[in-house]
This record gives C-alpha cells, structure tokens and sequence, in this order.
RNA sequence: UGGGGCGUGGCCAAGUGGUAAGGCGCGGGUCUUUGGAUCCCGUAUUCGAAGGUUCGAAUCCUUCCGCCCCAA
C-alpha cells in the first residue's frame, strides 16, 4: 500500500514513517511548510516544522531510504488555522488551533494531494487508534492515555477516519523512543514539541495583536458585582479559568469568568463561579454513533488534559448538541473542543459555544 | 497647629522588647502537540524619617514628615 505520511520532524511522525516503511509499504513522506521561514526567524519559532524541523525529517526518509517532499501550505494554512486562531482571539474566543490543522489540513487538503502521489492514505504520528466497527469508522483514544490524543481529532469525518493511519497509536511513548533507536533515526532524543507551532516564543499575544491590531484595545476587569477592578492589554490575553496576568490583588485569586469582545470587559471572580453543569457545542461531530435525538450518557473532556467526566448529550437542530454533567465542572470555554466518549471511544464532539 | 487614629515588600496584612507570619500580585520551574488550571520554588537585612533607651526594638521614648476621621 502506499501511503503518506505527514512528517514534522519530530519523533512521532518520524518513528510512524519508518514503521510502515518497514513493514513494507511504499512510503512517501510530505512535510508541510506552514509559513515563511526568513532566516532571522527560523529559531523562533515553535517546535514544529521549522527550517531544522524539516531538515530533520528529511535525514530520517533519507535514513530509512524513502521519498520526501516539502510541500508549501503557507496559503492554505493562513486561510484556515491561524485565520481561525486570530478571529477566535477577536472574538472572546479561545482557539484551539491543532484540531483545525488536523481536520482542515492534513486529513483535509494533505490527503487531496496525496491521492496526487497514488495514495489513498495519510499517517500521522498522532497518538490515537482507528478501528473499524461494522459499517462505521471509530476513533480510539490511544495506547498511551497520557500521550492521547483523539481530543484534538474529534472532527475527522468517516471519509478521513477511513484514510487515516496511525501507526503509534498502539505505541507508549516509551517504546516509540525506543523504536526510534533501534531504526537509528537521528530525532531519537529530540525533545517532545510543545506550544502553538506557528507563534514566535510562544508569546500568542503578540501575534494576535499583530495579526488583528483592534483586538488589542484595552478595557475593563470588572468584578461579578460590576465594580471595575482594573485595566487589561486586549481581550486575546485571556482566556476562561485563567489566574495569572490579571495583576489585581484580592483576598483569594481571581478567575477569568466572561469575556466580552463587545464591550472589551473581562469578568472576573472565584474559582468556584467559574463552575457550569450545562453546555451547548456547534459544528458537532458524530463519529461513532448517528446524531442521538435523546439523551445519550457519556464521558465529556472540554479541554485537552481534563479528566473526562460523566453527563449526557443529545443532538440538537443545525448542527448542534447540548451536554449536562453530573457533576459541574470548572471553565468551561468556548470555542475549545467538547469531545464525547464511551469509553476510550469517540462518541463524538463539537465545538463549544 | 482642639481631639482621635494610622504609616510593615506592588496591594492587603500579622507581629506591642528577642532578632520580619500569611494571602493576593509578580518572577521562575513542573505539567502539556491549543489557551488555561493545578503543583513546586522564589519574592522586605528591613518595618515613614532621624535621634535616644536597651545586651537586644517594627515593637519603648523624643522630634520631624505624610495620611485619615471628628470638631469646625
């Protein structure tokens, strides 16, 4: 089978590669150059798919002796993830950027262009598992529960799920690394990658500020009575359930409540307001079951690390879905992912109102 | 220029003779393929200023400076 594996040079997708290679298929790897890479800044930026990024993941193909092309997404990137990223900032929103790159990018236009090289498969080095169940394409959580990450694939469609292939899935961490030594791949030891790739010393603020000026209009933290408590630098410095930046002394710290882009004030209060048993997601998802018209008991994660919890959720009209937890949970924050599971399995998610 | 109260790190605030608690904020780290959160570490040689008493003072005395309240 020929297949293509999206390489960002890290260890993951580099171990992904040179497994399938090995196991016979005829591998052709694409990395994606996502925006320009001027020589003053190329060690700027994030960890991924930067001028060395892409080096080292052609040594690895070069290493494991298969084809590897650069392929240039600059546009494609622009129009989607980081024009999604800043609008979201705009609008009082937090964004979550590598779900839109997975499901708009790579299994999205990456996979167009790799039916231009005789694919019909993409390979990531995502850590998470596709299985096939009947007549129906299911997403897994991977081996690796601390290294999961079926949150940020949540959106893949049957059609992507069909054509997505990940290879250390089944994998630890652990034994990835050690893969990666025995097939002697030189991004062996790399650090694991971290941050927004596409935003210089992880300072998101400035990029935000810079890509969409008027957002960075300062204005009021007010309290939940309505007393103004103080100044902030623009509403994309802030995020639900956030504490530090504030710069406001209290008796107890002070949480991140609302953010209105509208009038530029941010809310602020106790953590314990900050607790919601009830949510509505927009642009859901359903993976492994048809949207429920009645309540369906699952698991729900609203952010990347948080402990699923327990609630149910039914489909509503135009796309739509509404969650009630057990139990409240704290910062619940719009446009983050609200991905549900039975189990280690995608039930489905959406993006939270 | 009568009476009363108060001045401790960016903010709040313990401490009234024995050698500066704590909270918030802030900085750093941890964690993490988003942003946050959590957790850990750090953050006043000094207590409005200057003298004095004492083995020893932020704590007692004196003077000065500043602020607040009531009288007016």
């Amino acid at each position: 089978m020929r297949v293509v594996v999206a390489m960002s040079g890290g260890v993951d997708s580099s171990v992904a590669a040179a497994l399938l290679a090995e196991q016979g298929h005829d591998v052709i790897g694409l990395s994606m150059q996502l925006y320009a890479q001027g020589e003053a800044s190329a060690g700027h930026f994030g960890s991924c798919c930067t001028l060395d990024d892409l080096n080292d993941a052609r040594r690895v193909a070069a290493t494991v002796g298969f084809p590897h092309y650069i392929l240039n997404f600059e546009r494609q990137f622009q129009d989607t993830v980081i024009s999604n990223f800043v609008t979201e900032y705009a609008s009082g929103r937090t964004p979550l950027p590598c779900a839109h790159c997975n499901s708009d990018l790579k299994f999205s236009t990456l996979l167009d262009r790799a039916q231009g090289f005789g694919a019909r498969s993409v390979a990531t080095g995502h850590y998470a598992q596709v299985e096939r169940t009947g007549n129906r394409w299911l997403l897994k959580r991977s081996v690796d529960r601390g290294k999961d990450q079926s949150y940020f694939l949540f959106s893949l469609t049957q059609h992507q799920l069909e054509s997505a292939v990940f290879p250390v899935g089944s994998l630890t961490k652990a034994e990835v690394r050690h893969e990666a030594r025995r097939l002697a791949l030189q991004v062996a030891e790399k650090p694991d990658s971290q941050e927004i790739c596409f935003v210089p010393d992880g300072d998101y603020a400035s990029f935000v500020a810079t890509k969409a000026p008027r957002v960075a209009q300062s204005g009021s933290i007010v309290a939940e009575s309505g007393e103004r408590l103080g100044t902030h630098a623009g509403i994309h410095r802030f995020t639900i359930g956030q504490r530090k930046g504030l710069g406001i002394s209290a008796a107890a710290p002070l949480y991140v409540l609302r953010i209105d882009a509208d009038s530029g004030d941010v809310t602020v209060g106790p953590r314990a307001s900050l607790e919601r048993t009830a949510l509505t997601a927009s642009g859901v998802n359903w993976v492994a079951v048809d949207a429920p018209a009645s309540w369906l008991p699952v698991t729900a994660q609203i952010r990347h690390r948080h402990e699923p919890s327990a609630g149910r959720v039914r489909a509503l009209d135009g796309g739509r879905a509404e969650l009630v937890f057990d139990i409240p949970q704290p910062a619940v924050t719009p446009g983050q992912a609200v991905v549900f599971y039975d189990d280690d399995v995608v039930v489905g998610g959406g993006w939270i109102d």
